[in-house]
DNA sequence: TCATCGAACCACTTGCAAATTGGTTCGGTA
DNA sequence: TACCGAACCAATTTGCAAGTGGTTCGATGA
């Protein structure tokens, strides 16, 4: 499984000097291996020759290396994102709207079900400006805040968290000209009809009329989203996205229960 | 609604000087105060009788004061916990099982949808191990094991991450009794069978089946938890968990367009 | 000509100490 | 009794140094 061909390791001696070193017991229990301007002295041979040699291994999956930490023995461990940057990074549009259409219908309905009457003062509220608002600026942020006070009128704090997540990746920089694009002309109106179905059926205490409101508002969104993304104009942006998620993959795969 | 007794007032003038600046233009655009030790010498008076007029203004919503980071004008910022361990704190467990009831059950409809060969193969030997673990710890390990690899089958970097949110979330040290007397019992037989169910629907790609038998999976691991939560014993986590969710909702308010 | 090396620099991460800030206690003073 | 000043505590932020992998460059030598 490892060395079809042997010549490549007879040339370049410290790769099965590596080898020996990972399989040696000495290592066994290590995690970590020695700096690599150590190790390549202990080897004794120059640092560019060991990181070649480190770069099969981790092709190979028996070590993994991160800039500023080390080289660890073993697979790379799961590493789920933690902080919104590196999530939004590599979190793809569309990614961010399956959960949406995951989550928010689920909040509409619970919010029919447990909103308060002033909640649904507030929704009303939104409703009005949001429909009124005329610059793209002011649609952004008004059709925002009705869509977190759906979710805090929902009555779970936790949903509210994910929500927030949800929403901050959703806001990242990355996409806003693609959001830009995807609500422009005639689907406003649209967006504030569909806005004005889910709040009439939280108001009504009709949850799954909520719910499915929601749903297709969203599939709505999604669709435009979908449009501007396969239309022409914006490949600088697609080539920004479809990028940067290899640059830490190159050698990749998520590295779990393999 | 500020002020009934004027008496008090004028007894401490720090509180009037206070009252001047904060309606005085120069800390209109400003959110922070200067520190309270210069802020005393500036008006003139000592650091206690400042810190009083400070607290009346915060009972009162007017600024709000955080150790460390300083005092600023304005209402308390809606803080949504961005960090596990305060959102696990105010979070009920109640609320935990309701939010993996709405996203496990996609989870399973999206991994028979999307699970390749490879994820299939892993659920089923999965499956073998939970069911042959004996002791509650092995089957803790194996369940949760379970879960987030259909959770990873479902292809969604971004609700996988959420699903970590949550299950760490659940994993929590507070609720480790609770989950232990849920499944205890001849309890931990119908899990199985239900485990089998759902991993059975995803290898035959039956989305719709999966999220049903997911869905039935956890309603009756939501009773358990239900029948453990009411029954006398753990009165002193009760009063522990009830009592925080409110901290954040008494002023809400969402603060973006505003 | 090519591979290798050593050195220097860049980018990222960690850890720690200092500074800043609100929170609290204490004794002195009018 | 009320206030003040000082000192200390605790949480947070900031800045810096060290250590690490990532990269480039020129020198060396086969």
């Amino acid at each position: 499984m490892s060395n079809p061909d042997p010549s490549a390791d007879s040339s370049n001696f410290a790769l099965g000097r590596l080898r020996a070193l990972l399989d040696d017991s000495s290592f066994e229990g290590e995690e970590r291996l020695p700096p690599e301007r150590v190790l390549a002295t202990q080897i004794g041979i120059g640092r560019r020759a060991l990181r070649r040699a480190l770069e099969v291994l981790e092709a190979e999956g028996r070590i993994w290396r991160h800039q500023g930490k080390g080289t660890f023995v073993g697979p790379r461990p799961a590493h789920t994102p933690t902080n919104l940057e590196e999530l939004s990074k590599r979190t793809h549009p569309l990614e961010v709207m399956d959960v949406r259409l995951e989550i928010e219908p689920a909040l509409a309905r619970l919010a029919a079900m447990r909103a308060t009457n002033g909640d649904i003062e507030r929704l009303l509220r939104l409703a009005e400006k949001t429909a009124s608002s005329s610059d793209a600026d002011g649609r952004e942020l008004w059709d925002s805040a009705l869509h977190r006070t759906i979710a805090e009128a929902a009555g779970n704090s936790l949903l509210l968290a994910i929500f927030d997540m949800v929403d901050r990746i959703r806001q990242d920089t990355a996409w806003r000209l693609l959001r830009e694009r995807a609500r422009s002309g005639d689907r406003q109106q649209i967006y504030v009809e569909q806005h004005r179905r889910v709040i009439a059926a939280i108001a009504q205490r009709e949850a799954h009329a909520a719910e499915h409101a929601m749903r297709e508002h969203l599939e709505l969104v999604r669709e435009g989203l979908l449009k501007v993304m396969t239309s022409p104009l914006p490949n600088r942006m697609d080539g920004q996205i479809q990028e940067t998620p290899v640059t830490a993959n190159t050698k990749k795969e998520i590295r779990h229960g393999t």
